[in-house]
Formats: structure tokens, sequence, C-alpha cells
DNA sequence: GCATGCGTTTGATGCGGATCAAAGCGACGG
DNA sequence: CCGTCGCTTTGATCCGCATCAAACGCATGC
């Protein structure tokens, strides 16, 4: 489960992560209090209500972050991909469930041991900042979604994200979805159904092709954009 | 002599508001580029899409932070009250928009000074940093009020968020609602007529008592949780 | 007094999406 | 090759909330 860490020389988040805001020579602090960590699909890397004692940044594979009401509900909050930071530092208790939608590869640290580097390295607590009013902003967006958006809109918008966040450059509009339909439907606060018809609509007016296993690709952006809302 | 500046002595929130975290004589960086600014119910502070110049701390009054859809749908992603910061420090163009809700008093800074400000006084920074974490924890609590709860549960719990926040020491159960119907509507993600309905509804149970205007007394506050989802 | 305007309440109706149900479709192991 | 398992699709029905509509309450000003 844990190894040496190794060389952030060759780590393929060392300028996406945010050791991005980090020199070489500074690195230091945070490596000698890291370990790599890969985790499972499906594996659960933090539980809501426990200690708050891990923060890492993703190196490879999707997290959610998820929040549930007390009989079952659940909403998926946030998605973590490779370079993003999860963790609540400064909290002595978690408040949401990160779990593994792929195969993932962590590098973690305590989460006190990073509190202390944060106090030392201020260009690294300036990225986090910025960090979580990205996060902040974007959690304000699917709140509009989840508040006052069609099933239709809000599905079309989330590919449109998707693909722009995933796809690869040789195909800018096609992507693997890292989510079945039913991670689909706890983001956009919909049903397995719901989400499976308004895809089956998309496709059925030319808009997207649905590719064997979870593929998508765009057929028509503007059409897309159009249905979601976006103007 | 050292020197509290005038302004700050006997400011309201000089203990509760980002200001908290500067020592007395440390005020004197923000102040030299602070002006206050009364701003009347129903004034726009903040247009989304427009440049971001403005960062401020609200002295006292009520503000909601919106997000709209093109087709002018609203959706409230945040409230902000006497001792809340507001703005968005390192943007160049804002996404959101601020609105007064009652008239109100802020203490505003231009965004370009204020992040100098931050650069160089890192307890305002990591202050700033651990208000946006709890912003961002009420986005995403509120993500699962949108995406996974029933008017009831919606309406319940925002009546029991909001006499924890506005209460009064006198009247511990009680408050008057800064918002109107239809604000609370925006809110949750519902409509005004639901919203009137889901109150009568909790009035009929016996759990609160609507008073005239906008004030509400919580009567019975487990049951009230319990119809909440919260347990 | 009455008119006007804003917010609230209440009622009637309809639709979007949830729910219930069942069948289709790979992938995998025997 | 078949059976099982997890996921997806499709269909039928139901219900919660939106929508449409009207009346009410309470201010303010004439």
């Amino acid at each position: 489960m844990t190894s040496v860490p190794e060389r952030c020389a060759d780590c393929a988040v060392r300028d996406s992560a945010l050791c991005a805001s980090l020199a070489d020579n500074e690195l230091d602090a945070l490596n000698a209090i890291a370990r790599h960590k890969l985790i499972s699909r499906g594996q659960v890397l933090v539980w809501e209500g426990e200690a708050s004692n891990i923060c890492a940044n993703i190196v490879s594979g999707v997290l959610k972050v998820t929040s549930a009401t007390a009989d079952g509900r659940e909403q998926i909050v946030g998605l973590l991909f490779a370079g993003d930071f999860v963790g609540q530092p400064f909290r002595v208790e978690t408040s949401l469930t990160v779990t593994a939608l792929s195969d993932a590869d962590l590098c973690i640290y305590p989460r006190r041991g990073f509190e202390t580097v944060l106090d030392d390295h201020a260009k690294l607590e300036r990225m986090l900042l910025r960090r979580t009013m990205v996060a902040l902003d974007d959690a304000r967006a699917r709140m509009l979604s989840l508040g006052r958006k069609s099933a239709e809109e809000r599905v079309a918008g989330f590919l449109l994200e998707m693909v722009d966040r995933c796809a690869t450059g040789g195909a800018p509009d096609s992507c693997d979805l890292p989510l079945t339909r039913g991670q689909m439907a706890d983001v956009l606060g919909l049903t397995i159904e719901t989400v499976s018809r308004q895809l089956t609509n998309l496709k059925g007016a030319g808009l997207i092709a649905l590719l064997t296993g979870r593929g998508v690709t765009i057929l028509n952006r503007p059409g897309l954009a159009a249905r979601a809302g976006n103007d």
C-alpha cells in the first residue's frame, strides 16, 4: 500500500498539482511527510464524520466527493481528477466522504504535517486558496443547475463539462465517462432512468453519439450547448 | 501611540470579520485602502460578468449572492451577513451577482489593493482560506439539499439554519427572516407557492408559528429537525 | 375614504421526473 | 456454451412540485 516517495522530478502532476507552487528545492518539506498510496475502484478514502487525518494530491485516477442524507440518499458534490487536491485541512472531523471511481494513485500527507508546511510556504497556501475558490465557484454553478435546470439541461451541460475535461488531443469531442449512469445521476440530482432517457433523447436529436461502454462523442457542440441552457 | 485606526476601534465586526486576524497595529494596511459604503435594499453591489474590482467586509445588513441561467431563472447560491467577506480576489471578472437584501453597511477595498495586503499578511490570508473552506462546505451541504431533499425537508432545514443564525439572545427560537418568500424559494430551488404551502403545513403540524410580517418561531425543534431529515 | 402596489396565501390543474417493473447487453468465469 | 452479475435501456404508472389563476392582507399615498 505504501512505498518510498519517489522523486517528484518524474511525477505526472508535478506541474499541475499544488506542488507546482513550490520550487524544486522547496519540495523536500512536503516530500518528507508524503507517502504514496494506491487505492482501487470503489474504495473509500475518507468517511464523512471521521477524524480529518489526511490530505493528498491525486497523481492519477478519478474520485468522487459525496454528501448523504440520514436515510441514505446520496449527492456527489465534487469530482476530483489528476492534479486535484483532496482533504480538509484545519478541520478536526471530515464533513464529506471521498471514494475512488477508478483505481487511483495518491500522494498523501498527514493533515497536521501538511498544515505546518502550509505555515511555512506562502505560495503553497496561495495556491490552495485559489483552488478552493475555484471549487467554490464550481459548487455554485452546480447549485444553479440542481436548483433551476431541467433534466435535459443538466445532462447536456454535464456532457460538455466532462468532454472538455477528459477529451484527449486526438478526439477533442469524445471521451470515456469515468462514471456509471448511477453516478452521473448522483452528480446531477436525478435518477439513473432519467439520465439514461435524456442521453437517448440527445442521441436521437443527433447531438451526441453513444459509443460502446461509456464513450460519448459530441456531434453538434453548439446544439448541445443550447440544450444545456448555456446560451 | 498604538493606533487602532479611528474607524475600526468601534467597528461592530472588528472581532468577527476577516480583520479579526490582524492586530490593532496591522489594521493600517487595510484601512489605508478602505472606504465605507452604504447601500440600500435591492441595490446591486456586483454584477455577474463585470470586472472584479472590489472586495468588502459586511459591517451590517444581509446580501444575497446569485447565479442565473441565460433565460433569467435565478438561484441564490449564498447569503452573507454581518462579518462576512464579499468579493472574488484573484479573478479578473466576477462570476456572480451580489445584491443587498436589506440596507447594508460595507467596508470596501479595491480588489488589487486587497490582494497586496493579502501578500503581506499571512494571517489574513489564512483567515480568508478558512472562510472560503467554510463557504465551500456550506455550498456542498446546499447541493445535497437541492439535489436530494423534498420541499418540506428543504424548508424545515432552512428555518433551522436561519433561526440559529438570526435569533437574538432573548428569543433563541425566533427570528425575523431577512428574506421574502420569493427569495426563500430562490435559495431552496423551489417556487414561492411551494415555500408558502410548506410553511403553512409546518405551522399546521404545530412545529412553527408564523408571526406578523416575516417573523417565525420554532415551537418544536426536534420535530422540525426530523422533518428536515437531519436526524 | 379609496386606489395602488407588493407580498402572501390558497385553490385547481398539468407536467416532469421519480418509481416500479422488466428486459437487454456485455464481461467474466465455469 | 451457458449462467451470473453489474450496468443500461425501455416501458408504465404515479406523485410532488410547478404552473396558472385568483383572492387576501397590509402598507402607502391621494
